[in-house]
Order: structure tokens, then C-alpha cells, then sequence
DNA sequence: TTGTGTTTTACGACCTCC
DNA sequence: GGAGGTCGTAAAACACAA
């Protein structure tokens, strides 16, 4: 489905055994593709943040047709978004971090994150989130 | 080059909701 | 129960200073 070809990562192996027996994790459990992870193409990643920007929340038929257009299964669409949820979490984080003084937590801030780490309701029309300070940066070679 | 830190896919564990 | 969420993590791919 994707651009690099299985079995063959870049270097064809001048005989790896088996090339990805360091996949075999404890238990014998094995990833499913027999390529580690596949790099999406610059397509494919400007199509999913697209979608992403409109919403962070991809909809089960939005997620078939992308997965479609893209060539990609609805699982990678799937992990792509929770990967990219994660991301701007961890950005945002940062951010906070670099604005406010390094002040150690208090009871205060302990209250000030109701429900801890609920979910919101897994509300996809969490507008909230969206109006973060910054406006979704979007990699530059994402730009028009 | 290469050593090292960061980013990007992919998964497992666990949780919530219907 | 299954689908989909977060969180933590592994490892490839990438960026970049030394």
C-alpha cells in the first residue's frame, strides 16, 4: 500500500537471515508488517493534516474514503490521527511550560484540571481544543 | 562520517462508551 | 464485547552539530 516496497528496506539485504528478527519482542509476539514502519509520502501527509486541521476527530466515513485515497488502510489512518492528537499534546505542553515560570505544582493547579484525564467525552466537536493560543502550526512545507 | 537527539509509524495495555 | 480513546514505548527515519 505504501511507497517502500516490503521485504526490502532500502538496503536489500546483503543476507540478513532474517531480516527482522529483532521484531520477535518478548513472547513472540511480532509486528504484523513485515516492515517495521513505512514512512508515509509527502501526499500522504499533507492529506492527513488537512483533514486533521478541519478536524482532529477524523469520522468513520471520512476515515474509509482518506484511507482509499491515500492508499492507506483505516488503521494507519486511524494511529496517524491518535499519533498526531499525541504530538500537539506534547506541543502545547511544551508551550505552557516555556510561558509560565517554573513554578512547582500546588494543590491549586492539581484542581484546575477537572476530571483529570477524561477524555472530554471523546467529543469531537471540542471546539476548545481548536482555539489554542496558536493556530495549528502547520509545517512550512505544508503551506500554499 | 558519526554520535546523538528528535520525529514518525506502529503497537500493547488499559479505559470509556454504546 | 467491540471500537476507539489516551498513554507509554520501540525502533526506523531523519536532522544536525562536532
Amino acid at each position: 500500500a505504501s511507497l517502500v516496497g516490503p521485504g526490502t528496506p532500502s538496503s536489500p539485504g546483503a543476507q540478513r537471515r532474517t531480516p527482522y528478527e529483532w521484531m520477535r519482542r518478548s513472547g513472540g509476539k511480532t509486528r504484523t508488517k513485515d516492515k517495521y514502519r513505512v514512512v508515509y509520502t509527502d501526499h500522504q501527509r499533507l492529506e492527513l493534516e488537512k483533514e486533521f486541521h478541519y478536524s482532529r476527530y477524523i469520522t468513520i466515513r471520512r476515515k474509509s474514503e482518506l484511507a482509499a485515497n491515500l492508499g492507506l488502510t483505516e488503521r494507519q489512518v486511524k494511529i496517524w490521527f491518535q499519533n498526531r492528537r499525541a504530538k500537539e499534546r506534547k506541543v502545547n505542553k511544551k508551550k505552557q511550560q516555556q510561558q509560565q515560570p517554573p513554578q512547582p505544582p500546588t494543590a491549586h493547579d492539581i484542581t484546575a484540571t477537572p476530571a483529570g484525564p477524561s477524555l472530554g467525552g471523546l467529543c469531537p466537536s471540542n471546539t476548545s481544543l481548536l482555539a489554542t493560543s496558536s493556530p495549528m502550526p502547520v509545517k512550512e512545507e505544508f503551506l500554499p
